[in-house]
DNA sequence: CAAGGAAATTAGAATATTGTAATATTCATC
DNA sequence: GATGAATATTACAATATTCTAATTTCCTTG
């Protein structure tokens, strides 16, 4: 039996690379052509296309075809919102290390 | 230059995995033993634990150890959010795919 | 329809992740 | 301190992902 919680963890997957974090960030702007995407990001034309058929294959994207042009845009953009959240949990965490370090300076200031 | 989006990807990476997501959604709970775990997930010992390591080495999850067991929770409970819009983005497209079978229904009753 | 541009796909070596089995650690109890 | 229970770690073969380079497909325009 395929559990739901495979599923879910394929659409992680999708987000699981530094690339195509980058990508759909580009994405909040809108509809973005590939040609500008790639100016933006800075990468290899074919790693390029195979992150968005990632993306793509998991229905997280979809391009539409213009001439020879493909502009391609976020499908639900409640994606943004899981970024988002994704964002709030690491800052969470930063406030965390840093309220631990300022601990540490206290308890060692007060002596011991 | 350890870009940003490396770290948002390690993240995801480490919410992409079904066993990873099952463990998640049992500790929305609270609190859970691994003997709980264990016995809830039906899955190998050394698995559990391994997938635990995981989640505890990117902060995700606590263990708390008393005696011979050890109690795992979710260190940041905004993890449920990022799971719950998941789980909205899901459902978003699964309705998707629910209205394109129908349309196409409709298009095949209406005759062409 | 030849030529060229844009994007996608394929191929393949390098690297990372996974699951099982075996071993190690840690703690409580005798 | 030996024994046993609970969890963690290590080893490693199997599988999956990643990146670069080469090729292909699909358009558009001369």
């Amino acid at each position: 039996m395929p559990e739901i919680s495979h599923f879910k963890a394929e659409f992680f997957k999708a987000l699981a690379h530094p690339l195509r974090i980058r990508i759909l960030d580009t994405l909040r702007a809108g509809e973005v052509g590939v040609n500008e995407l790639s100016s933006q990001l800075k990468v290899e034309q074919s790693n390029l296309s195979q992150q968005l058929a990632v993306l793509r294959s998991r229905d997280i994207v979809v391009g539409r075809k213009e001439g020879n042009n493909v502009y391609y845009s976020v499908r639900d953009p409640e994606i943004f919102r899981l970024l988002d959240v994704a964002k709030k949990i690491f800052n969470n965490h930063l406030i965390d290390v840093r309220d631990l370090l300022s601990q540490l300076k206290t308890a060692r200031t007060s002596g011991r």
